[in-house]
DNA sequence: TGGCACACGTTATAGCATAACGCAATTGAT
DNA sequence: ATCAATTGCGTTATGCTATAACGTGTGCCA
């Protein structure tokens, strides 16, 4: 699957996040982004609904902040579940599929006859750095 | 480990959950205590902040709501990672725990020194009644 | 040329969470 | 009993996150 072509904003957005280091909330996206014409809360969250409908950015829930997804080219991204690793202490992120996982959550929720849309692991803890 | 005694608040706020059906919203919590005397979003939180520290509430981070912990007498829930189905439709939440996938996060962050201090699983879809 | 889909801009509002202050009750030594 | 420390409580104000509702402009194609 290759890049949809983005509008202006989906871009400026999605420039954002791939700069940014750690998970940028949206209200930090728009100050960001003040500079290039964004007024309001609303421009960021429309890119942000297409970039997440595109597989381009994830949604970190514990956070209520995004992410550029670091797989950008693989398609397990867009097609399996994905997790992370959140440090608490310097912010790094690192996202990880882990087919063992899918495959234990997808048996249990066969079971139950539970159908899943969408699946949320976040681990917030400490990163090797900030641990030691 | 007994259950603590809870305070006033805390035992209406924790009330409140365990009749609920349902994930509830500190902010519903709130309405729902006015005739006990609560005035403000910050009794609620202040109680579910204990709450949460002795293990007899989950906070769902893709709802920004909170459950009753659905096994309070067993440790797991306390020491343990859990996990949640979660109904878009009813809005029926089943909490579970499968030591396999805590096994196997647990390597994955082993493996990178990653110090996990909380582990949100959570899985949004279709309950079996409303998938039906 | 009309209709549609889609992105965009703006204002207003709704929903979630915490800061900061001070008081009251509890506990647990001394 | 008394003091100090801790904890819970109440209030006001504020900040952060997200969406509703309305209208504009542009490109596309029957
Ligand atoms: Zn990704
Ligand atoms: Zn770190
Ligand atoms: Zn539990
Ligand atoms: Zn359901």
């Amino acid at each position: 699957m290759n890049l949809p072509q983005l509008t202006k904003n989906q871009g400026l957005v999605f420039d954002v996040l791939r700069r940014s280091e750690q998970p940028v909330s949206a209200y930090t996206i728009l100050d960001k982004l003040r500079d290039h014409g964004f007024r309001a809360p609303l421009q960021v969250y429309r890119a942000l609904d297409k970039l997440l409908e595109f597989g381009l950015v994830h949604r970190l829930e514990s956070l209520n902040a995004f992410v550029a997804c670091a797989h950008p080219a693989e398609s397990c991204c867009r097609h399996g579940t994905v997790a992370f690793t959140i440090c608490n202490s310097c912010g790094h992120v690192d996202e990880f599929h882990d087919h063992e996982v899918d495959h234990r959550l997808e048996a249990f929720t066969k079971a139950r006859r539970f159908k899943p849309e969408k699946t949320t692991i976040e681990i917030r803890g400490l990163c090797a750095a900030c641990a030691a």
